[in-house]
DNA sequence: AACATAAATTTACAACGTAAATCAAATAAG
DNA sequence: CTTATTTGATTTACGTTGTAAATTTATGTT
């Protein structure tokens, strides 16, 4: 707090007269980061192509925010942080971020490409990309294994079990 | 630390005299955490029925600890803790869970059950159940998202997708 | 009994988040 | 243009935290 006042060119208790605490500061980067994170995802699904080839840059738009602002995922969805339903602009933020993804999976259901509820799928592909990212971000995964192979096989895997019959 | 003292019955800085500092107290503890978590799965793995069966099983038995230990294992993949890599213990603890992961695959490979690289696919597997963990841990899953519906639903689609053709 | 070694406690300090009191700057009322 | 009143920022101070250093207590050993 107090180096964050120094940086801001500010006394220490600054700024507690526009927040409550430590934990709404960080509720409100957290809200930032979210927003940030869901225009990456919007801008890749709005980009040309056809459905399958805006999923695949969903995917690594994800990615690259994750490994553009560690420090930024890692706040998103750290366990230790207050739950954000006591910070509604937060849930707003976080809740966009996943409209985002259930509309481009409905897209793809509309096209005929997949078939399903689109929500649990739009989870399913987050899952997975969440969990190689944690466990490569928490130096969980062995050394023979690669991130982005593994991200890429799953992903792979996956999609290949969706098309043949809906989850 | 001072509570953690006072809960073993001793002066505040007695537990210094067994452990450089606080990161190599919860090391241990993640160590511990991490062998709990090793022997669960290898129980699971052990227990009859066929392959498929036992995978299962473990696939349960690794939800099971998560939800019947939540700080044990948010300690475990908590991305605030230092690396393991200053903590020999814990990567031979962490590196046994994988161990027995990997082992399980093997031999559902040798089954003739599916075909591709054991690590990497156990990998696939630990990566599904880690991140539906997470984001049901984090609070990040929509309201209309059942995280067991959408472990099963994702588990067994990657099942399918692997069942197909190896990655 | 005297000493050496190990183990535990006491004391002390710097850093943290923040409550309370104080002070300064802007705006409104007379 | 004063004089209130509200707003904004600072200073001071307190309780907690992790832990370094000094001190005491317990445990062997000669």
């Amino acid at each position: 707090m107090r180096q964050l006042a120094q940086a801001l060119g500010v006394s220490p208790m600054t700024p507690y007269r526009y927040f409550a605490d430590k934990d709404a500061i960080l509720a409100a980067v957290r809200a930032a980061a979210f927003d940030r994170f869901a225009e990456a995802l919007e801008a890749a699904v709005a980009a040309p192509g056809d459905p399958v080839e805006r999923s695949r840059h969903a995917g690594d738009a994800y990615v690259a925010f994750a490994l553009r602002e560690p420090q930024a995922y890692r706040l998103m969805f750290d366990l230790n942080q207050p739950t954000e339903k006591d910070y509604p602009e937060l849930t707003a933020a976080a809740a966009r971020a996943r409209r985002t993804m259930t509309a481009h999976v409905e897209a793809m259901i509309q096209a005929g490409q997949i078939a399903g509820d689109p929500e649990l799928i739009g989870h399913m592909f987050w899952s997975v990309l969440h969990g190689v990212l944690m466990l490569q971000m928490s130096d969980k995964l062995s050394p023979n294994i690669d991130p982005d192979r593994l991200r890429a096989a799953t992903i792979g895997a996956l999609s290949r079990g969706l098309a043949v019959g809906p989850g």
